[in-house]
DNA sequence: AAAAGTAATTATGAATTCAATATTCCTTTG
DNA sequence: CAAAGGAATATTGAATTCATAATTACTTTT
C-alpha cells in the first residue's frame, strides 16, 4: 500500500477512500473506520476526516452523528433516479453541442463512431464500451458546459460501482447502436432538437437499470454487519 | 451575532458561511480569513475548515492551495451554464411528475396558479415571484426524485445571490404567464412529454440571464481587494 | 440462565498545538 | 528614490490532545 504524501491531502485521501468504494472493497453500508483508514493511508485523522464530509456532500458516503461513516447504500431506486437525470443531462449536453462544436470535433466523434462499429461487428464487448463512453464523453465536453460536466461526473461516480455491461442482450445491443446511427447524423446536421431528444431517449441507461433490478437490494436502510 | 453551539457543527458552520455569501456580506472574489469567522462563530478552525472543503465542492467557494478560499466570483457564462442545467432540470421534473403526481396534488398547483394569476393582475411582483416559485417547487416535489431535487436545490444555492427579480417588463411577464397557463394546462392533462418542452423552454430562467449581462463581470479570475 | 444495569473501552467531535508556506514590512544597495 | 533581498509576522496544513458520546463487556439480580 502507498502511503500517501502529496498536498491538498483531503482531495487525494477522498478519491482513494472513493476508489475503495467503487471496487466494493468498502462495501456498501459497511461501517467506515477512521483508525483503519489513517492507518491504510498514513494520514491523521484531520485530513481523513475532511475527506469523509466531502465524500458525504458528493453522495457516496452518509454521515450518522456520533456514530461515524458508512458506505451509501444503493437502492434500486435511488439508481433509477440517478440514471433519468444523467439521460435529462446527456440530452442537454447533446443541445448543447450541436450549437458549439467544430467541424474538427465532429469528424472526431465520426471516427470514433466508425471504431465503435467495427467492434459491435466483431462482438468485442469491452472494447465496444469503452469507444461508446468515449463518444458520450466527447458530446459532453463539446457541450462547453462546466457545470453540466461537474454534475454529470459526480451522478457518474455515484452509481460507477454498479454498472454493469455484462448482460447486454444481442436485441438491446443493435438498438443501442441504432440510437447512435441516429445521433451521428443528428449531430453532423447539428440538429440540437433532435440529438437532444435522442440522447434522453437512448435506451443505454434503461438497460442498466433494468439489469440490476436483480442486483441491488431493495431494501432503505437496514444497518449491515461490519468489517 | 450569536454563537453557534449545535451539533453537526461544520454543515451548521457551512449553511451560515453560505448565508453570508448569498446576503453578499462575503463578497465575490473576497478572501475568507479563517481566522476571523472563527472569531465571528465562535467555533474552533476545525469545523470551520471543514465547513469550508464542503462549500468548495459545492461549488460556493474555491480553494487555493497553501493561500486559503475565496468566494467564487459568477462569471455571465457560469451562471449561463447554471441556468441552462437547471431549465433541462425543471424539465426532467415537469415529465417525471406527469407519471407521478395525484390529482390532489395537481389540484393544490391550480390552487397556486389561480392565487399567482391575482397576483399577476394586480401586478403585485414580489407576491407573483413567490407563489412562481412555490409552484416550480410543488413540480419538482412531484418529481418524486431525491437525487434530482438535491441537485436542482445546489445549482440554486450557487446563484441564489445574483437572482434578480426587478427588471421584468411587460412583455417577458405576459409570455411568463403564457407559458404557465400552458404548464398548467400539460400538468392537468398530464402531458409529459408537453410539460418537459414547456418548462425547458420556460423563459423565466432566459430573462433572469439577460438581466444580469451587465450585473456582473466578465472577468474569471482577476484577484480583489480582500477586507 | 436471561435480562438489566453499570463500568470499561473505544470511537467520534472539537480544540489546541506544531510545522510549513505565504505575506508583509523593513533594510540595504544600486 | 526605486528595487531587491531578507527578517518578522501572519496564515494555512496537518498532527496531536482533550472531551464527550457510543459501544462493549462484565456484573448483578431476578
Amino acid at each position: 500500500m502507498t502511503k500517501i504524501l502529496q498536498r491538498n491531502l483531503y482531495r487525494e485521501v477522498a478519491d482513494r477512500i472513493g476508489d475503495l468504494i467503487e471496487h466494493g472493497e468498502l462495501a456498501p453500508g459497511e461501517r467506515i473506520s477512521e483508525k483503519q483508514l489513517c492507518d491504510r493511508f498514513g494520514v491523521s485523522r484531520t485530513p481523513l476526516r475532511e475527506a469523509l464530509k466531502v465524500l458525504a456532500t458528493e453522495g457516496l458516503i452518509e454521515l450518522l452523528p456520533n456514530r461515524g461513516a458508512r458506505v451509501v447504500r444503493l437502492t434500486l431506486k435511488n439508481v433509477k433516479d440517478t440514471y433519468d437525470l444523467m439521460a435529462a443531462l446527456e440530452g442537454l449536453s447533446g443541445e448543447l453541442a450541436c450549437q458549439h462544436i467544430s467541424d474538427a470535433e465532429i469528424a472526431a466523434i465520426r471516427q470514433l463512431h466508425n471504431t465503435m462499429l467495427v467492434h459491435y461487428r466483431n462482438r468485442d464487448l469491452m472494447p465496444y464500451f469503452q469507444v461508446n463512453r468515449q463518444i458520450h464523453e466527447s458530446i459532453l465536453a463539446a457541450s462547453n458546459n462546466d457545470v453540466l460536466q461537474e454534475m454529470y461526473s459526480n451522478l457518474s461516480q455515484r452509481v460507477k460501482r454498479v454498472r454493469y455491461s455484462k448482460q447486454m442482450t444481442e436485441r438491446y445491443w443493435s438498438q443501442a447502436v441504432k440510437d447512435h446511427e441516429n445521433m451521428m447524423a443528428a449531430l453532423e446536421k447539428r440538429d440540437s432538437q433532435l440529438l437532444g431528444q435522442i440522447l434522453r431517449d437512448h435506451l443505454c441507461n434503461k438497460i442498466e437499470v433494468a439489469t440490476l433490478a436483480g442486483v441491488i437490494d431493495t431494501e432503505d436502510d437496514k444497518s449491515v454487519a461490519n468489517s
